[in-house]
DNA sequence: GCCTCGGACTTACGCCGTACGATTGGGCGC
DNA sequence: GCGCCCAATCGTACGGCGTAAGTCCGAGGC
Protein backbone atom coordinates (compact mmCIF):
# COMPACT_ATOMS: atom_id res chain seq x y z
CA UNK A 1 0.00 0.00 0.00
CA UNK A 2 1.10 3.35 -0.41
CA UNK A 3 0.97 5.12 2.61
CA UNK A 4 2.72 2.58 4.84
CA UNK A 5 3.97 2.84 8.21
CA UNK A 6 7.00 5.03 7.41
CA UNK A 7 10.23 2.72 8.58
CA UNK A 8 12.10 4.68 11.62
CA UNK A 9 10.03 7.68 12.26
CA UNK A 10 7.87 8.73 14.83
CA UNK A 11 9.96 8.28 17.77
CA UNK A 12 6.80 7.97 19.86
CA UNK A 13 7.70 8.26 24.04
CA UNK A 14 6.70 4.74 25.05
CA UNK A 15 3.23 4.76 27.11
CA UNK A 16 3.71 3.96 30.77
CA UNK A 17 1.15 3.79 33.88
CA UNK A 18 2.78 7.01 35.15
CA UNK A 19 2.86 9.16 32.27
CA UNK A 20 -1.24 7.52 31.37
CA UNK A 21 -1.95 9.15 35.33
CA UNK A 22 -0.45 12.12 34.55
CA UNK A 23 -2.00 12.80 31.55
CA UNK A 24 -5.58 11.68 33.24
CA UNK A 25 -4.47 14.38 36.12
CA UNK A 26 -3.85 16.76 33.60
CA UNK A 27 -7.45 16.24 31.42
CA UNK A 28 -9.33 16.35 34.87
CA UNK A 29 -7.58 19.73 35.63
CA UNK A 30 -9.12 21.08 32.35
CA UNK A 31 -11.91 19.84 31.48
CA UNK A 32 -13.23 18.38 35.29
CA UNK A 33 -13.54 14.63 35.67
CA UNK A 34 -16.49 13.92 33.13
CA UNK A 35 -13.78 14.85 30.29
CA UNK A 36 -11.77 11.82 31.88
CA UNK A 37 -12.90 9.50 28.95
CA UNK A 38 -10.45 6.44 27.72
CA UNK A 39 -10.50 7.77 24.55
CA UNK A 40 -9.76 11.13 25.48
CA UNK A 41 -6.87 10.08 28.06
CA UNK A 42 -5.47 7.93 24.75
CA UNK A 43 -5.42 11.11 22.69
CA UNK A 44 -3.46 13.01 25.35
CA UNK A 45 -0.73 10.05 25.31
CA UNK A 46 -0.92 9.93 21.52
CA UNK A 47 -2.25 6.18 21.29
CA UNK A 48 -5.53 4.44 20.98
CA UNK A 49 -8.04 3.89 23.92
CA UNK A 50 -6.94 0.42 24.08
CA UNK A 51 -3.67 0.66 24.41
CA UNK A 52 -4.00 2.21 27.75
CA UNK A 53 -5.25 -1.01 28.84
CA UNK A 54 -1.64 -2.60 28.41
CA UNK A 55 -0.75 -0.26 31.65
CA UNK A 56 -4.19 -0.33 33.18
CA UNK A 57 -6.41 -2.63 34.24
CA UNK A 58 -9.63 -0.80 33.86
CA UNK A 59 -10.64 2.87 33.87
CA UNK A 60 -11.18 2.17 38.11
CA UNK A 61 -7.78 1.75 38.01
CA UNK A 62 -7.15 4.72 36.18
CA UNK A 63 -9.20 7.03 39.16
CA UNK A 64 -7.77 4.90 41.79
CA UNK A 65 -4.17 6.19 39.80
CA UNK A 66 -5.02 9.61 40.12
CA UNK A 67 -6.54 10.18 43.43
CA UNK A 68 -3.00 8.26 44.65
CA UNK A 69 -1.36 11.21 42.71
CA UNK A 70 -3.23 13.88 44.32
CA UNK A 71 -2.85 12.64 47.98
CA UNK A 72 0.79 11.85 47.24
CA UNK A 73 0.97 15.97 46.20
CA UNK A 74 -0.63 16.66 49.35
CA UNK A 75 1.99 14.48 51.69
CA UNK A 76 4.80 15.98 49.74
CA UNK A 77 3.13 19.69 50.49
CA UNK A 78 2.48 18.98 53.84
CA UNK A 79 5.71 16.68 54.57
CA UNK A 80 7.85 20.01 53.62
CA UNK A 81 6.37 21.74 56.48
CA UNK A 82 9.19 22.56 58.91
CA UNK A 83 8.40 19.37 61.97
CA UNK A 84 6.53 21.60 64.42
CA UNK A 85 7.65 21.74 68.03
CA UNK A 86 6.53 19.14 70.24
CA UNK A 87 3.44 20.00 72.77
CA UNK A 88 1.20 22.82 73.51
CA UNK A 89 0.90 23.48 69.38
CA UNK A 90 -0.46 20.47 68.20
CA UNK A 91 -3.44 22.54 67.43
CA UNK A 92 -1.43 24.92 64.37
CA UNK A 93 0.59 22.16 63.40
CA UNK A 94 -2.82 20.66 62.86
CA UNK A 95 -4.56 23.38 61.56
CA UNK A 96 -1.29 24.17 58.86
CA UNK A 97 -1.27 20.71 57.61
CA UNK A 98 -5.09 20.97 56.56
CA UNK A 99 -5.18 24.50 55.07
CA UNK A 100 -1.87 23.13 52.58
CA UNK A 101 -4.21 19.72 51.77
CA UNK A 102 -7.35 22.28 50.80
CA UNK A 103 -4.52 24.62 48.54
CA UNK A 104 -3.63 21.60 46.62
CA UNK A 105 -7.04 20.21 46.56
CA UNK A 106 -8.09 23.71 45.07
CA UNK A 107 -6.33 23.00 42.26
CA UNK A 108 -7.61 19.99 41.74
CA UNK A 109 -11.54 20.77 42.04
CA UNK A 110 -12.58 17.08 40.58
CA UNK A 111 -10.61 15.30 43.18
CA UNK A 112 -12.80 15.01 46.64
CA UNK A 113 -15.66 13.38 44.41
CA UNK A 114 -13.18 10.97 43.03
CA UNK A 115 -11.89 10.26 46.79
CA UNK A 116 -15.52 9.48 47.61
CA UNK A 117 -15.70 7.11 44.90
CA UNK A 118 -13.17 4.92 46.11
CA UNK A 119 -13.33 1.79 47.98
CA UNK A 120 -10.21 1.08 49.64
CA UNK A 121 -8.04 3.79 51.25
CA UNK A 122 -4.91 4.10 49.60
CA UNK A 123 -1.43 4.13 51.05
CA UNK A 124 -0.72 7.71 50.86
CA UNK A 125 -4.31 8.64 52.30
CA UNK A 126 -3.14 6.50 55.60
CA UNK A 127 -0.09 7.94 55.36
CA UNK A 128 -1.45 11.36 55.52
CA UNK A 129 -4.00 10.65 58.82
CA UNK A 130 -1.02 8.13 60.76
CA UNK A 131 1.23 11.76 60.48
CA UNK A 132 -2.24 13.76 61.69
CA UNK A 133 -2.57 11.01 64.39
CA UNK A 134 0.93 11.32 65.18
CA UNK A 135 0.86 15.52 65.80
CA UNK A 136 -2.21 15.07 67.78
CA UNK A 137 -0.95 12.27 69.90
CA UNK A 138 2.46 14.25 70.54
CA UNK A 139 0.09 17.28 71.82
CA UNK A 140 -1.08 15.07 74.69
CA UNK A 141 -4.48 13.41 72.85
CA UNK A 142 -5.56 9.84 74.01
CA UNK A 143 -5.69 7.52 71.39
CA UNK A 144 -9.43 7.87 71.33
CA UNK A 145 -9.56 11.37 70.87
CA UNK A 146 -7.36 11.14 68.15
CA UNK A 147 -10.05 8.88 66.78
CA UNK A 148 -13.01 10.81 67.72
CA UNK A 149 -10.89 13.97 66.38
CA UNK A 150 -10.46 12.40 62.65
CA UNK A 151 -14.08 11.01 62.16
CA UNK A 152 -14.67 14.77 63.57
CA UNK A 153 -12.72 16.62 61.10
CA UNK A 154 -14.12 14.37 58.46
CA UNK A 155 -14.37 16.19 55.11
CA UNK A 156 -12.06 18.84 56.36
CA UNK A 157 -9.01 17.03 56.50
CA UNK A 158 -8.98 15.94 52.85
CA UNK A 159 -11.76 17.85 51.44
CA UNK A 160 -14.53 14.16 51.62
CA UNK A 161 -16.82 12.51 53.55
CA UNK A 162 -16.02 9.21 53.67
CA UNK A 163 -19.34 7.95 55.68
CA UNK A 164 -21.84 5.98 53.84
CA UNK A 165 -19.74 3.02 52.10
CA UNK A 166 -20.33 -0.35 52.24
CA UNK A 167 -19.83 -1.94 55.68
CA UNK A 168 -19.76 -5.59 54.25
CA UNK A 169 -16.24 -5.39 52.04
CA UNK A 170 -13.64 -4.85 54.58
CA UNK A 171 -10.90 -7.28 54.10
CA UNK A 172 -11.30 -10.89 56.20
CA UNK A 173 -9.97 -10.61 59.86
CA UNK A 174 -7.06 -12.69 59.64
CA UNK A 175 -6.02 -10.88 56.33
CA UNK A 176 -6.13 -7.82 57.37
CA UNK A 177 -4.50 -8.62 60.63
CA UNK A 178 -1.62 -9.73 58.92
CA UNK A 179 -1.74 -6.19 56.81
CA UNK A 180 -1.57 -4.63 59.87
CA UNK A 181 1.70 -6.16 61.12
CA UNK A 182 3.25 -5.46 57.73
CA UNK A 183 1.63 -1.66 58.19
CA UNK A 184 2.76 -1.41 61.50
CA UNK A 185 6.15 -0.02 61.15
CA UNK A 186 4.98 2.41 58.09
CA UNK A 187 2.03 3.71 60.08
CA UNK A 188 2.73 3.45 63.65
CA UNK A 189 0.32 6.09 65.12
CA UNK A 190 -2.43 4.67 63.21
CA UNK A 191 -1.95 1.27 63.87
CA UNK A 192 -1.22 2.00 67.15
CA UNK A 193 -4.95 3.99 67.52
CA UNK A 194 -7.16 1.32 65.62
CA UNK A 195 -5.34 -1.56 67.80
CA UNK A 196 -6.48 0.34 70.86
CA UNK A 197 -9.64 1.88 69.65
CA UNK A 198 -10.81 -1.99 68.84
CA UNK A 199 -9.11 -3.11 71.86
CA UNK A 200 -11.94 -1.44 73.86
CA UNK A 201 -14.73 -2.14 71.37
CA UNK A 202 -14.37 -5.54 70.33
CA UNK A 203 -17.66 -5.45 68.61
CA UNK A 204 -15.75 -3.14 65.56
CA UNK A 205 -13.95 -5.89 64.72
CA UNK A 206 -10.87 -3.98 63.17
CA UNK A 207 -13.58 -3.05 60.74
CA UNK A 208 -15.13 -0.01 61.64
CA UNK A 209 -16.13 2.17 64.03
CA UNK A 210 -19.95 2.90 65.11
CA UNK A 211 -20.61 5.88 62.24
CA UNK A 212 -23.83 7.35 64.40
CA UNK A 213 -21.81 7.94 67.54
CA UNK A 214 -18.94 9.58 65.65
CA UNK A 215 -21.46 11.66 63.27
CA UNK A 216 -23.19 12.75 66.59
CA UNK A 217 -19.32 13.52 68.43
CA UNK A 218 -18.67 15.74 65.62
CA UNK A 219 -21.63 17.71 65.61
CA UNK A 220 -21.58 18.38 69.24
CA UNK A 221 -18.35 19.71 68.78
CA UNK A 222 -19.50 21.92 66.31
CA UNK A 223 -22.69 22.88 68.12
CA UNK A 224 -20.91 23.33 71.47
CA UNK A 225 -18.12 25.54 69.94
CA UNK A 226 -21.15 27.77 68.26
CA UNK A 227 -22.82 27.92 71.83
CA UNK A 228 -20.21 29.26 73.37
CA UNK A 229 -19.67 31.99 70.78
CA UNK A 230 -23.25 33.04 71.03
CA UNK A 231 -23.01 33.28 74.92
CA UNK A 232 -19.48 35.41 74.22
CA UNK A 233 -21.03 37.32 71.37
CA UNK B 1 -53.58 -9.14 11.88
CA UNK B 2 -53.76 -11.65 14.50
CA UNK B 3 -52.28 -10.55 17.48
CA UNK B 4 -54.32 -7.03 17.30
CA UNK B 5 -54.22 -4.85 19.97
CA UNK B 6 -56.74 -5.64 22.11
CA UNK B 7 -59.77 -3.17 21.83
CA UNK B 8 -60.39 -2.16 25.13
CA UNK B 9 -57.99 -3.86 27.98
CA UNK B 10 -54.62 -2.85 29.54
CA UNK B 11 -55.90 0.05 31.55
CA UNK B 12 -52.00 1.72 31.78
CA UNK B 13 -51.99 3.77 34.95
CA UNK B 14 -50.85 7.12 32.85
CA UNK B 15 -47.40 8.34 33.33
CA UNK B 16 -47.08 11.75 35.10
CA UNK B 17 -44.15 13.42 35.91
CA UNK B 18 -44.15 12.37 39.63
CA UNK B 19 -44.93 8.89 39.06
CA UNK B 20 -41.34 8.80 36.91
CA UNK B 21 -39.64 10.20 40.15
CA UNK B 22 -40.84 7.98 42.64
CA UNK B 23 -39.92 5.23 40.43
CA UNK B 24 -36.55 6.70 40.15
CA UNK B 25 -36.24 7.08 44.12
CA UNK B 26 -37.60 3.32 43.84
CA UNK B 27 -35.00 2.44 41.45
CA UNK B 28 -31.80 4.26 43.09
CA UNK B 29 -32.57 2.96 46.23
CA UNK B 30 -32.60 -0.90 45.16
CA UNK B 31 -29.91 -0.49 43.23
CA UNK B 32 -27.56 2.48 43.97
CA UNK B 33 -27.57 5.90 41.49
CA UNK B 34 -25.38 4.03 38.75
CA UNK B 35 -28.81 1.13 38.03
CA UNK B 36 -30.69 4.68 37.56
CA UNK B 37 -30.80 4.81 33.32
CA UNK B 38 -33.43 6.21 31.37
CA UNK B 39 -34.40 2.50 29.90
CA UNK B 40 -34.70 0.93 33.20
CA UNK B 41 -36.78 3.91 34.53
CA UNK B 42 -38.80 3.40 31.63
CA UNK B 43 -39.48 0.02 32.33
CA UNK B 44 -40.07 0.39 36.11
CA UNK B 45 -43.53 2.58 35.12
CA UNK B 46 -44.50 0.20 32.30
CA UNK B 47 -43.12 2.12 29.24
CA UNK B 48 -40.50 2.91 26.34
CA UNK B 49 -37.73 4.88 26.97
CA UNK B 50 -38.36 8.04 24.77
CA UNK B 51 -41.78 8.13 26.71
CA UNK B 52 -40.02 9.45 29.69
CA UNK B 53 -38.88 12.63 27.82
CA UNK B 54 -43.00 13.88 27.55
CA UNK B 55 -42.61 14.42 31.29
CA UNK B 56 -38.45 15.23 32.13
CA UNK B 57 -37.04 17.46 30.00
CA UNK B 58 -33.82 15.14 30.50
CA UNK B 59 -32.00 12.74 32.66
CA UNK B 60 -30.50 16.06 34.76
CA UNK B 61 -33.93 16.92 35.28
CA UNK B 62 -34.91 13.49 37.00
CA UNK B 63 -31.65 13.86 39.53
CA UNK B 64 -33.11 17.63 40.32
CA UNK B 65 -36.39 15.76 40.96
CA UNK B 66 -34.90 12.84 43.18
CA UNK B 67 -32.78 15.41 45.05
CA UNK B 68 -36.19 17.02 45.42
CA UNK B 69 -38.27 14.21 47.03
CA UNK B 70 -35.79 13.78 49.55
CA UNK B 71 -35.44 16.95 50.73
CA UNK B 72 -38.50 17.17 50.94
CA UNK B 73 -39.01 14.03 53.10
CA UNK B 74 -36.73 15.48 55.03
CA UNK B 75 -38.48 18.73 55.78
CA UNK B 76 -41.96 16.32 56.17
CA UNK B 77 -40.11 14.64 59.32
CA UNK B 78 -38.28 17.84 60.92
CA UNK B 79 -41.54 19.36 60.37
CA UNK B 80 -43.25 16.79 62.89
CA UNK B 81 -41.31 17.64 65.33
CA UNK B 82 -42.61 19.63 67.85
CA UNK B 83 -41.73 23.06 67.95
CA UNK B 84 -39.23 23.84 70.66
CA UNK B 85 -39.48 26.22 73.56
CA UNK B 86 -37.87 29.59 72.28
CA UNK B 87 -34.42 30.71 73.75
CA UNK B 88 -32.06 28.60 75.08
CA UNK B 89 -32.26 24.87 74.02
CA UNK B 90 -31.95 26.17 70.47
CA UNK B 91 -28.74 23.57 70.19
CA UNK B 92 -31.23 20.66 71.14
CA UNK B 93 -33.64 21.66 68.72
CA UNK B 94 -31.12 21.90 65.42
CA UNK B 95 -29.72 18.63 67.13
CA UNK B 96 -33.12 16.82 66.56
CA UNK B 97 -33.38 18.37 63.12
CA UNK B 98 -30.23 17.59 62.08
CA UNK B 99 -30.24 13.76 63.73
CA UNK B 100 -33.58 13.32 61.88
CA UNK B 101 -32.41 14.21 58.52
CA UNK B 102 -29.31 11.70 58.54
CA UNK B 103 -32.00 9.50 59.46
CA UNK B 104 -33.70 9.99 55.88
CA UNK B 105 -30.21 10.29 54.01
CA UNK B 106 -29.20 6.51 55.21
CA UNK B 107 -32.30 5.48 54.15
CA UNK B 108 -31.24 6.57 50.59
CA UNK B 109 -27.51 6.52 50.79
CA UNK B 110 -27.00 7.84 47.32
CA UNK B 111 -28.69 11.00 47.64
CA UNK B 112 -25.93 13.35 49.27
CA UNK B 113 -24.12 12.37 45.89
CA UNK B 114 -26.87 13.49 43.80
CA UNK B 115 -27.00 16.95 45.68
CA UNK B 116 -23.42 17.51 45.88
CA UNK B 117 -24.03 17.50 41.87
CA UNK B 118 -26.85 19.47 41.28
CA UNK B 119 -25.78 23.07 40.49
CA UNK B 120 -28.98 25.29 41.93
CA UNK B 121 -30.72 25.07 45.30
CA UNK B 122 -34.18 24.05 45.38
CA UNK B 123 -36.92 25.48 47.36
CA UNK B 124 -36.76 22.70 49.88
CA UNK B 125 -32.98 23.07 50.44
CA UNK B 126 -33.63 26.75 51.03
CA UNK B 127 -36.61 26.11 53.08
CA UNK B 128 -34.78 23.37 55.49
CA UNK B 129 -31.93 25.88 55.89
CA UNK B 130 -34.32 28.56 56.38
CA UNK B 131 -35.61 26.50 59.20
CA UNK B 132 -32.22 25.94 60.89
CA UNK B 133 -31.62 29.82 60.77
CA UNK B 134 -35.35 30.78 62.50
CA UNK B 135 -34.06 28.39 64.77
CA UNK B 136 -30.61 29.82 65.42
CA UNK B 137 -32.33 33.25 66.08
CA UNK B 138 -34.49 32.52 68.40
CA UNK B 139 -31.90 30.61 70.39
CA UNK B 140 -30.18 34.02 70.12
CA UNK B 141 -27.23 33.97 67.17
CA UNK B 142 -26.73 37.12 65.52
CA UNK B 143 -27.06 37.12 61.35
CA UNK B 144 -23.64 36.82 61.05
CA UNK B 145 -23.41 33.97 63.60
CA UNK B 146 -26.09 32.07 61.88
CA UNK B 147 -24.55 32.24 58.72
CA UNK B 148 -21.05 31.00 59.66
CA UNK B 149 -23.06 28.19 61.24
CA UNK B 150 -24.44 26.93 58.70
CA UNK B 151 -21.11 27.41 56.54
CA UNK B 152 -19.67 25.10 59.86
CA UNK B 153 -22.12 22.43 59.52
CA UNK B 154 -21.40 21.92 56.51
CA UNK B 155 -22.31 18.48 55.19
CA UNK B 156 -23.66 17.63 58.80
CA UNK B 157 -26.66 19.89 58.21
CA UNK B 158 -27.83 17.67 55.13
CA UNK B 159 -24.94 14.91 54.73
CA UNK B 160 -23.38 16.95 51.68
CA UNK B 161 -20.89 19.42 51.42
CA UNK B 162 -21.23 22.19 48.82
CA UNK B 163 -18.18 23.94 48.62
CA UNK B 164 -16.13 24.04 45.10
CA UNK B 165 -18.94 25.28 42.68
CA UNK B 166 -18.81 27.38 39.55
CA UNK B 167 -18.84 30.84 41.24
CA UNK B 168 -19.75 32.44 38.01
CA UNK B 169 -23.06 30.78 37.86
CA UNK B 170 -24.94 32.87 39.68
CA UNK B 171 -28.01 34.53 38.76
CA UNK B 172 -27.46 38.25 37.67
CA UNK B 173 -28.14 40.81 40.17
CA UNK B 174 -30.80 42.24 39.75
CA UNK B 175 -32.69 39.37 38.75
CA UNK B 176 -31.76 37.53 42.01
CA UNK B 177 -33.30 40.52 43.43
CA UNK B 178 -36.40 40.12 42.45
CA UNK B 179 -36.42 36.75 43.19
CA UNK B 180 -35.60 37.94 46.86
CA UNK B 181 -38.05 39.81 47.05
CA UNK B 182 -40.63 37.17 45.99
CA UNK B 183 -38.77 34.67 48.21
CA UNK B 184 -38.86 36.97 51.62
CA UNK B 185 -42.32 35.70 52.85
CA UNK B 186 -41.14 32.21 51.86
CA UNK B 187 -37.98 31.94 53.54
CA UNK B 188 -38.14 35.43 56.25
CA UNK B 189 -35.25 34.19 57.84
CA UNK B 190 -33.07 33.32 55.68
CA UNK B 191 -33.68 36.19 53.74
CA UNK B 192 -32.98 38.73 56.28
CA UNK B 193 -29.46 36.62 57.05
CA UNK B 194 -28.31 37.14 53.57
CA UNK B 195 -29.57 40.70 53.62
CA UNK B 196 -27.83 41.71 56.37
CA UNK B 197 -24.14 39.79 55.55
CA UNK B 198 -24.35 41.65 51.85
CA UNK B 199 -25.02 44.63 53.33
CA UNK B 200 -21.55 44.07 55.82
CA UNK B 201 -19.40 42.87 53.29
CA UNK B 202 -20.42 44.51 49.64
CA UNK B 203 -17.84 42.18 47.88
CA UNK B 204 -20.27 39.30 48.23
CA UNK B 205 -22.30 40.65 45.92
CA UNK B 206 -25.30 38.31 46.64
CA UNK B 207 -23.75 35.68 45.15
CA UNK B 208 -21.78 34.23 47.74
CA UNK B 209 -19.35 34.25 50.82
CA UNK B 210 -15.32 33.54 50.96
CA UNK B 211 -14.96 30.45 50.99
CA UNK B 212 -11.76 30.01 52.46
CA UNK B 213 -12.51 32.04 55.40
CA UNK B 214 -15.80 29.84 56.48
CA UNK B 215 -13.61 26.73 55.85
CA UNK B 216 -11.27 28.21 58.66
CA UNK B 217 -13.94 29.36 60.79
CA UNK B 218 -15.70 25.82 61.06
CA UNK B 219 -12.25 23.92 61.10
CA UNK B 220 -11.18 26.53 64.13
CA UNK B 221 -14.58 25.36 65.73
CA UNK B 222 -13.61 21.63 65.56
CA UNK B 223 -9.86 22.26 66.51
CA UNK B 224 -10.67 24.70 69.28
CA UNK B 225 -13.43 22.11 70.59
CA UNK B 226 -10.70 19.49 70.44
CA UNK B 227 -8.54 20.86 72.27
CA UNK B 228 -10.69 22.11 75.10
CA UNK B 229 -11.22 18.07 75.70
CA UNK B 230 -7.67 17.01 75.36
CA UNK B 231 -7.26 19.54 78.30
CA UNK B 232 -10.46 18.37 80.43
CA UNK B 233 -9.18 14.71 79.81
C1' DG C 1 17.36 -16.50 9.68
C1' DC C 2 13.85 -17.59 12.55
C1' DC C 3 10.92 -17.39 16.81
C1' DT C 4 9.10 -15.32 20.59
C1' DC C 5 6.64 -12.14 22.67
C1' DG C 6 5.89 -7.45 24.69
C1' DG C 7 3.42 -3.53 23.32
C1' DA C 8 0.38 -1.06 20.44
C1' DC C 9 -3.60 -1.15 17.33
C1' DT C 10 -8.36 -2.67 15.10
C1' DT C 11 -12.65 -4.27 15.32
C1' DA C 12 -16.77 -5.10 17.57
C1' DC C 13 -20.31 -5.40 21.34
C1' DG C 14 -23.56 -3.82 24.51
C1' DC C 15 -24.63 -0.14 27.18
C1' DC C 16 -25.83 4.90 27.73
C1' DG C 17 -28.64 9.57 26.84
C1' DT C 18 -31.55 11.41 23.57
C1' DA C 19 -33.01 13.74 18.62
C1' DC C 20 -36.60 13.09 15.44
C1' DG C 21 -40.64 11.44 13.37
C1' DA C 22 -44.50 8.25 13.28
C1' DT C 23 -48.40 6.59 15.68
C1' DT C 24 -52.24 6.25 18.73
C1' DG C 25 -56.36 7.35 21.16
C1' DG C 26 -59.67 10.10 23.47
C1' DG C 27 -62.33 14.50 23.55
C1' DC C 28 -64.92 17.86 20.93
C1' DG C 29 -67.34 20.69 17.32
C1' DC C 30 -70.46 19.74 13.74
C1' DG D 1 -71.89 9.56 13.37
C1' DC D 2 -67.91 11.86 11.62
C1' DG D 3 -63.71 14.27 11.23
C1' DC D 4 -60.20 16.57 13.48
C1' DC D 5 -56.78 17.80 16.83
C1' DC D 6 -53.46 17.32 19.99
C1' DA D 7 -51.53 15.26 24.13
C1' DA D 8 -49.17 11.09 25.04
C1' DT D 9 -46.56 7.31 23.63
C1' DC D 10 -43.50 4.59 20.87
C1' DG D 11 -39.77 3.02 17.19
C1' DT D 12 -35.67 3.96 15.15
C1' DA D 13 -31.27 5.78 15.01
C1' DC D 14 -26.91 8.25 16.29
C1' DG D 15 -22.84 9.20 18.65
C1' DG D 16 -20.17 8.20 22.73
C1' DC D 17 -18.91 5.29 26.50
C1' DG D 18 -15.97 1.13 28.66
C1' DT D 19 -13.82 -2.80 27.21
C1' DA D 20 -13.42 -8.09 25.32
C1' DA D 21 -11.00 -10.32 21.77
C1' DG D 22 -8.13 -10.74 18.00
C1' DT D 23 -4.24 -8.81 15.07
C1' DC D 24 0.03 -6.76 13.75
C1' DC D 25 4.84 -5.16 14.27
C1' DG D 26 9.49 -4.92 15.60
C1' DA D 27 13.30 -5.89 18.81
C1' DG D 28 16.10 -9.53 21.14
C1' DG D 29 17.54 -14.37 21.89
C1' DC D 30 18.92 -18.55 19.55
Amino acid sequence: MAARNKPKTEPRTPLSRDRVLQAAVKIADEGGIQALTMRRLAEEVGAEAMSLYYHVANKEEVLDGIADVIVSEINDVVGRIDVPAKGADWKKAVRQRILSAREVLLRHPWAPGVFETRTMMSPAVLRYHDDLVGLMRDGGFSNDLCHHALHALGSRALGFTQELFDPGDGAADEESADAFEQMADQLPHLVGMLMEVAHDDPDTTLGWCDDQTEFEFGLDVILDGLDRMRETA
